[in-house]
DNA sequence: AGCGAGCCCTGCGCGC
DNA sequence: TGCGCGCAGGGCTCGC
């Protein structure tokens, strides 16, 4: 489940269970999930074993909960195909099953924590925390302020409230590139991807490769707006799922596809214009644009 | 600095 | 039925 809604949908689910749980055993049945831990499984294991979790903290596309007593967290990141599911000692998870952490939570009951992943983009991995350069809350969570070493160079998210509009506005504009690339550059804003990326600008009217040094600030400042807007509603409404693969906790797919005006719309209308909305190969991915109300920009 | 390509992977739906 | 192809919501590294 990958972008920004849908890791906020997991971090949620896990919220009421996860703060003052103890791991009592880790199972890693594919090492490859392991990719992003420095160090040898055993090292992860042995980290994870007996540690006691607290708040888990969203940036961007990124989740970590900080292990007490320790500087140290375990990070997620769900890649394309990732999924953090609840469940109980004899849930089955699929052949997709990954890691499986056994969870004693605070009021005593017992938990499993299984992180699926099709594709093995995503990765757990324990990882140090250290404090944020601005002394804000490190991400969306919790008021802590340390971050995963890995997670560092991951820019504040639209949705963060010590995100910095004006001052994403001057880096963008400062750069020589074109508009949906940087909105995918994660260290620029955070939590965007394929979807929202076509979504946010379908609403503001913008091509895709609306060269970024010619965007007024007050465009920009309409982009941010539609981001956000598109974000919390997708939020809203549990995220996007077109299948199986995009579940919360529970498994449970969200609602937001049916409220996308532009991904995945190629052949259809446009909402606004009417005319025929095309899908186009960029960077070795699609790109979904209206050729009605975004126009393409004149070349530099 | 920016960009394109390639890589990490599995599985689905499609046309032949 | 089977095969090959293109496709999929991400991120990182490399060489130019």
């Amino acid at each position: 489940m990958p972008e920004l809604p849908e890791v906020e949908v997991v971090r949620r689910g896990l919220e009421p269970v996860i703060p003052g749980a103890t791991v009592t055993r880790v199972e890693v049945l594919d090492a490859r999930s392991l990719k992003r831990h420095r160090g040898p499984v055993e090292d992860f294991c042995d980290q994870l074993q007996g540690s006691v979790l607290e708040m888990p903290l969203r940036r961007g596309k990124f989740l970590w909960v900080p292990l007490a007593g320790t500087p140290a967290a375990l990070v997620c990141h769900l890649g394309m195909s990732g999924q953090v599911l609840l469940g109980e000692e004899n849930s089955d998870f699929g052949t997709q099953l990954r890691i499986r952490l056994e969870l004693e939570t605070r009021d005593g009951s017992p938990i499993v924590v299984g992180f699926v992943d099709q594709r093995i983009f995503g990765s757990m991995a324990i990882d140090d925390l250290a404090p944020v350069g601005d002394g804000h809350p490190a991400g969306w969570g919790s008021a802590d302020t340390r971050i995963p070493r890995s997670v560092a160079h991951i820019a504040r998210d639209p949705l963060d409230t010590a995100f910095d509009g004006e001052a994403f506005s001057r880096r963008l504009r400062a750069k020589n590139t074109e508009i949906k690339r940087a909105l995918l550059d994660q260290t620029l804003i955070s939590g965007i991807g394929n979807i929202y990326a076509d979504e946010a600008l379908w609403a503001t009217r913008l091509h895709y490769r609306a060269p970024t040094a010619r965007l007024t600030p007050s465009k920009v400042r309409e982009l941010v707006d539609a981001v956000q807007q598109v974000l919390t509603k997708a939020l809203l409404e549990g995220g996007t799922s077109f299948d199986q693969q995009y579940v919360n906790v529970n498994g449970q797919s969200g609602y937001f596809s049916h409220s996308l005006n532009a991904y995945g719309r190629a052949g259809s209308s446009c909402p606004r214009c009417h005319r025929i909305m095309v899908r186009e190969p960029w960077m070795n991915r699609s790109s979904h644009r209206c050729p009605g109300c975004q126009r393409t920009p004149r070349s530099r």
